[in-house]
DNA sequence: AGCACGCCGACT
DNA sequence: GTCGGCGTGCTC
């Protein structure tokens, strides 16, 4: 009798045995249903043996019709576990994030014409045929809203025979890519740089490549043509095209459908059940070929991968916080090591493990320095807001006053950035001066004014502004302190009364269209001044934009995070080069009490060698990453007391280790959660030691009770 | 993740 | 006397 080891998507140490059945056939990798206690559920075929069984086992019920999940995969899921020190069911359940795509698309029912015509017509009758004649094949609710008539006529005409009836899967597969469009008109070093990665995937290795190009040179169209040969080279092979989410938009789909005549498969956060098992299915099936995602789709079980592209690899969105901790830019390389695949990593601002990584000869690196045409990089200018601080209760320097008027007068548009969604970042009570901080969460309340609401930009709590203070009951003693993109806006449409004013936030930009139709009139000069946070860094053209203004560049600086220059770096260089990308130069002003910080000297230089350059030499140093490893250990519990008592027996539950150093348990930086308290503990080792393997040791060690969560994070991002 | 088992508070 | 709270442990 075979056994089958069926590992489920579930915190389980290990995978379970079952019987396999004659009738079915089950292959390593088989997606199964199989009893597990009192229920059904799904797993997946780990291995097979055909030893003995140690006791009576119970049968797999069903081999789902989905391909079985390559051995490279298996790998893969294998190897993220160990490393992130989690389950291999917990990375399993990654893996199967769409419920449905198992079993094949569900059917509707669509209608066309026939050839026989109805004995009896009548003028809903006519209206439904006159309707048909036009369109495809459509769903009886379609055709009647479409006739304007009721479901009811539909029927009848198919009864009649004058529509015929066909059965129609819900999930269309996607359109096949098409290499051979004419692409985009590359310039001599694009050309080269495209070249040199078309090589690299004929060669079907692992291939680890940084495509380092400075914003505005082209890196798309350079990966683009790395795609149309990984597309040309095998019609089996698959793409993947990792993003940022805030990056996923469908204006970035819309380019890739232009180059290669289909839009491909997309996989993020926001899509729908019917949307996500469409997409799964097809990637699992090995159809989808271009898979456009976040990063969760790296655990997507590819049939056939043969390039990654992690754009923008810099981006600090790639570490996974919630739940199972990674980075993806880190899991991808691993991921394409083992499907001997090409991997291009694309970034105007490397990260610093990554430049680190070509240095090391671990990754090859293909350099555009160039913008096409006459576009120029902006100057940069740092505005030291000690000699010259804004008024109180502003936030504009005159200097950036000046620049602005100006822009404004030339006929030329302005962009504003500040990474601070809302009116003000902290609410206090000018009569008792206590802070508002957001239930069972220890941070404080956003005020925005657009919707009248104070907000937790944690968890997403809000109430209404009181009018009451809730501690001293003091009338209308509530006041915002500090800026937020809200008012900012204030203040410019003061400055500027004439100005067409608009305010660019994830809570201004909520849908696609609302995204969509102010990215158009930015483009288009029906909008002089544009504020935004984050959401403005990302890849958007404005020809008419030449002076971006950074209301506060040291904003990032703060709170105890290796990377924090580094990201502060990154960002604010990326939001300068929005500036004068067409044929106007552009102007960048960056407000700083911080002037002779490295990174806002590298930002005025524009010279990112050389900053990473002194980071490099800072980390290795102090042995921090990437010279040397880094490990948090995150403990959580109802209440502080708790987890203290048990933060001291978990610190002396620590194994020892040569060279491992562990500090804490000290507060976490988000201190209180959901209502639950949170502490950790950072531990540090030299670049050689397996700290993953040193986590898992030490987790086993400890038996606590259930209401405490203990989490591992490997090259944790934020610390203290 | 479910789901059952089990041991202490307020109800017919 | 029981109904039921959710803490603990098991599922091949």
């Amino acid at each position: 009798m075979a056994i089958a080891q069926v590992l489920f998507p579930l915190m389980l140490p290990e995978p379970f045995d079952y019987e396999v059945p004659d009738t079915l056939s089950v292959r390593p990798g088989s997606y199964v249903r199989a009893p597990l206690g009192k229920q059904d559920r799904t797993g997946l075929v780990w291995r097979l043996s055909d030893a003995a069984p140690q006791r009576v086992l119970k049968p797999i019920q069903e081999v789902y019709p989905t391909p079985p999940m390559t051995e490279t995969m298996r790998r893969f899921i294998a190897f993220a576990a160990r490393y992130n020190v989690v389950a291999p069911g917990q990375v399993l359940a990654m893996a199967l994030r769409a419920r449905g795509g198992l079993q094949p698309s569900p059917e509707r029912t669509v209608y066309t014409l026939g050839d026989r015509a109805p004995q009896r017509l009548t003028p809903a009758r006519t209206a439904v045929l006159e309707y048909a004649r036009t369109q495809p094949a459509l769903s009886a609710s379609a055709l009647a809203t479409g006739a304007g008539v009721s479901t009811g006529v539909v029927k009848g005409l198919a009864d009649a025979g004058a529509l015929v009836a066909a059965a129609e899967p819900v999930d269309r597969v996607f359109a096949t890519p098409d290499p051979d469009r004419t692409g985009f008109q590359l310039s001599a070093e694009q050309a080269d740089a495209a070249n040199t990665l078309r090589q690299a995937v004929q060669k079907g290795q692992f291939a680890p490549i940084l495509l380092d190009g400075v914003t505005g040179s082209g890196k798309t169209e350079v990966y683009f043509e790395a795609i149309a040969a990984a597309l040309k080279q095998d019609p089996t092979s698959q793409i993947l095209v990792l993003l940022p989410e805030i990056a996923l938009t469908q204006a970035v789909l819309e380019r890739f459908e232009r180059r290669f005549g289909a839009a491909p498969a997309p996989w993020h956060s926001g899509l729908s059940e019917q949307q996500r098992r469409r997409s799964w299915r097809e990637v699992a099936h090995g159809r989808a070929r271009i898979i456009v995602g976040a990063r969760s789709a790296l655990f997507l079980p590819f049939q056939s991968l043969k390039l990654i592209i992690v754009d923008e690899e810099h981006d600090t969105s790639y570490k996974q916080e919630d739940g199972v901790t990674y980075q993806a830019r880190d899991m991808a390389v691993m991921r394409a090591k083992l499907e001997q695949a090409v991997i291009v990593l694309a970034s105007a601002t490397p990260a610093l493990e990554t430049v680190v990584n070509v240095e090391q000869g671990r990754y090859a690196r293909l350099k555009l320095s160039a913008r096409p045409g006459s576009a120029r990089l902006p100057d940069v200018e740092l505005v030291d807001l000690r000699a010259a601080p804004p008024e109180r209760g502003q936030w504009l320097s005159p200097q950036l006053r000046h620049a602005l008027a100006d822009t404004l007068e030339a006929s030329e548009q302005a962009l504003l950035f500040l990474n601070r969604r809302g009116y003000a970042p902290l609410v206090l009570c000018k009569s008792c001066g206590e802070r508002l901080k957001s239930p069972a969460t220890d941070s404080w309340l956003t005020e925005h004014r657009y919707t009248g609401r104070l907000v937790c930009h944690l968890t997403g709590w809000s109430m209404p502004k009181p009018a009451h203070c809730p501690y001293c009951h003091a009338e209308g003693s509530l006041m915002g302190v500090g800026p937020g993109v809200e008012r900012v806006a204030e203040e410019v449409r003061v400055l500027l009364p004439g100005a067409r004013v608009e305010i660019f936030s994830s809570d201004t930009a909520l849908g696609g269209e609302a995204t969509r139709e102010i990215i158009s009139r930015m483009a288009s000069g029906d909008i002089d001044v544009l504020i935004g946070t984050q959401i403005v860094a990302k890849g958007h053209n404005f020809p008419n934009l030449t002076l971006v203004g950074i209301i506060d560049a040291d904003s990032g600086l703060q709170g105890g995070d290796l990377r924090a220059g580094e990201r502060t770096y990154q960002l604010l260089s990326q939001v300068a080069g929005r500036a004068g990308r067409a044929e106007r130069p552009g102007r960048a002003l960056v407000q700083t009490y911080q002037p002779d910080n490295p990174a806002m000297q590298a930002l005025a230089l524009s010279d990112r060698d050389a900053f990473l350059a002194i980071e490099r030499d800072v980390r290795e140093e102090l042995q921090l990453p990437p010279f040397g490893r880094m490990a948090a250990l995150i403990l959580s519990a109802p209440d502080a007391e708790t987890a203290v008592t048990f933060g001291q027996q978990i610190a002396r539950a620590a194994p020892n280790g040569e060279n491992i150093t562990v500090y804490g348990p000290a507060p976490a930086p988000i201190g209180i959660l959901r209502g639950r308290h949170r502490f950790r503990f950072l531990i540090t080792a030299p670049k050689q030691v397996d700290l993953s393997a040193y986590m898992a040791a030490w987790l086993s060690r400890l038996k606590l009770p259930a209401a405490l969560r203990l989490s591992a994070d490997i090259d944790p991002y934020s610390f203290l």
